[in-house]
DNA sequence: TCAATCTAGCAATAATATTCCAAAATTCCC
DNA sequence: GGGAATTTTGGAATATTATTGCTAGATTGA
């Protein structure tokens, strides 16, 4: 937040914009009670700034096979930057992975979060891949029962 | 996956989208080898299959002054429905939280994601809103250190 | 209150998406 | 393996949408 800010309308086109980015501009203006131009010069504005990282299109797991979502802690056994690096390098190459994040805490090192067609192919991915990285000492993995909320947007409260 | 089938353009096509849905359909036609038109026809086609859940803008937390990740890990006292709709409902209604999910596992019921500014303000979500809600029982945090990888992207090999 | 600065909205222009149709490719059946 | 039916492609025309320039209006600061 390096010095920029935010009005209302601002982060009202934020809001929209993380819910749904395909909304037409003249769409976005009108939610936001603005004209089309003036819009459209704002979410310019937005993009230059710095804040919008990317812009993506969400898949349905279900409707493509992916049945089995697991939630992975991960020590390790030595907390070197070679350790560290080796298993961040593996962990990025392999597509079941969708998060892996280094985490404070006593229980693990890592958390990650994996997607797969079903059980023999998590345990394929377990065995083949994941605990073929040296270093990783200990496994705990919990699977998904159900997607209670699921949401990429960010908060914006605090910044009004 | 009712049914469906998808040839390799198909799957170039989601995989592209599924980095940067912002690609202009020429962009796209050039990336898969295709000419705009066709490319355009595949697209809507997907889309109207229903693999699409949404498109999305992603922004920079950090760019945000949301500078504290938590992995929140809860347990519930009894694991009646009401206590679940709750719980639910609640969560739901918290704009810190970016994930929920119910999980298998002896360590807990929930998995959350919140995204707050900073620590005072974590401890404020943690006493003021999730420890307030009925049922909740035990609550465990880690916080990110460091996100390894963020991909918001589903693997797509095992349909070819 | 007044002047300077910024923002909105309209209209013209440019870029892009969308549709139609004939040609090419593919698939399926015998 | 050959031929007909079906599907898919690519180019051109059209429609939609984004983009820009300019003037009027609003907001801010002294």
């Amino acid at each position: 937040m390096s010095g920029l800010r935010f009005d209302k309308i601002d982060i009202r086109i934020l809001q929209e914009l993380q819910q749904d980015s395909s909304l037409t501009n003249q769409e976005l203006a009108d939610r936001v009670g603005l004209s089309p131009s003036p819009c459209l010069r704002r979410v310019k504005a937005l993009e230059e700034s710095g804040i919008v990282d990317r812009q993506v299109m969400i898949l349905k797991r279900s409707e493509l096979g992916l049945k089995l979502t697991a939630y992975i802690q991960i020590s390790m056994d030595r907390h070197t930057p070679d350790r560290f690096g080796v298993f961040e390098e593996q962990v990025n190459s392999f597509d079941e992975v969708r998060a892996c994040n280094l985490v404070t805490g006593q229980n693990c090192d890592y958390l990650l979060e994996v997607v797969v067609e079903d059980m023999e192919m998590y345990h394929d991915f377990l065995l083949g891949k994941l605990t073929r990285i040296p270093g990783v000492s200990g496994v705990q993995s919990s699977f998904l029962l159900r997607s209670v909320k699921e949401n990429t947007s960010l908060p914006l409260n605090h910044l009004m």
